[in-house]
DNA sequence: TAATAGATTGTCAAGAATGACAATATAACT
DNA sequence: AGTTATATTGTCATTCTTGACAATCTATTA
């Protein structure tokens, strides 16, 4: 008898204008009202579907590391099988021109990091993403290179690295010859795996 | 006959008391009465001395990037002289497992360039410091790999990028072995470059 | 069609943040 | 000691932000 839940669409939407909220105004920056205003929907409904800010920050932060979790998944799915084609292929996947709608994805996150400090829950929850991250990139490199799985592994937080700062720089758009060099490096890394 | 002029110091101390700020409550986050209490001082004063929030952020944004390229030539004029030495002086340095005292400069840098999204003066101020910190790490590899300077500069990109993550991520207070892979990874692109 | 649970809207009050400016105090110099 | 330029303090009005809650609307089902 009751009427249709709404709870996640409301919610989706809530989060999703937040997202881009945050890449105008900071997180900090930006006030429930704007939230409200930029999802279309009244303040009131906000706070009824999400609550307050520390709410709206932690649903938020759920939602950008599943969503990271789910691409970096889709990613994997999609590299050739070829043992050398692959690795390439994820380099230039990372490292592509273009991180497109990822850009606003890669922000906020990078953005819920360096919150970190002053919301401690968050902490703890962005860890994972990120050594889901490496141990990923590790695992594939073990695919090509099955002897000394530490280097790899090794090998793996460095191309992160490399593609996380490749990310957080982008707001000084850069010349692209940075990321050139990133991802030249990260070439770099990869072939030191071959040649021991 | 007037008085004496307090504009640098108490520039200087309303500064550092911001950047302490931003650490705590984020650039959004912190208001000018918390800036004020922070360094001591009526908000009146800092309004006067300072000016309103953009004056704030780009007073400090000059700052940091004066900081930072002290440190980065102090850095360069403590390395021994000998050649494999220097450039293992210069990795240990950045990787320390204690960013120190840098760490909040480094924390409040990246802050800086996280929003240089919505404040375009700093995009245009903050490309400079990092485009010293390469060039000058190229610098140092030019003088024990004089031949092949466009590799040079594109590990010196390589190794920046590691440690800017390695800064970034702090937050998160990481396990140690993320930063040493990030040392290790660095040492790799060095290395790469005495193979050719 | 009537009942119900949930969606949606509106409004109010308390508090925070900021800008502006008047007023006072004090060091330095003649 | 008096003058002067600057330091410092205090306060007011305006706007923004948020939390709370009452009131209304509407889809769904019996």
């Amino acid at each position: 008898m009751p009427r249709r839940d709404l709870t996640k669409e409301r919610t989706a939407q809530i989060l999703d204008a937040f997202a881009r909220c945050v890449v105008k105004y900071g997180l900090d920056g930006t006030s429930l009202e704007q939230v409200a205003e930029e999802a279309g929907v009244k303040r009131s409904i906000l706070r009824h579907y999400v609550g307050n800010r520390d709410a709206l920050i932690n649903a938020m932060a759920e939602r950008v590391v599943k969503k990271y979790s789910q691409q970096l998944r889709m990613m994997v799915a999609y590299l050739p099988k070829a043992g050398n084609e692959r690795i390439e292929t994820l380099l230039s996947l990372l490292f592509q021109p273009e991180p497109a709608e990822s850009g606003q994805e890669t922000f906020v996150f990078e953005t819920l990091i360096a919150a970190a400090g002053r919301y401690p829950q968050l902490r703890v929850r962005l860890r994972e993403p990120i050594e889901e991250f490496v141990d990923t990139v590790a695992g594939q490199l073990e695919l090509v290179f099955p002897h000394a799985q530490q280097q790899c592994w090794t090998v793996a937080c460095g191309i992160v690295s490399l593609y996380l700062t490749y990310a957080s720089l982008a707001p000084l758009t850069l010349p692209q010859a940075y990321t050139e060099a990133a991802l030249e490096s990260a070439r770099c890394l990869v072939a030191s795996l071959g040649q021991e």
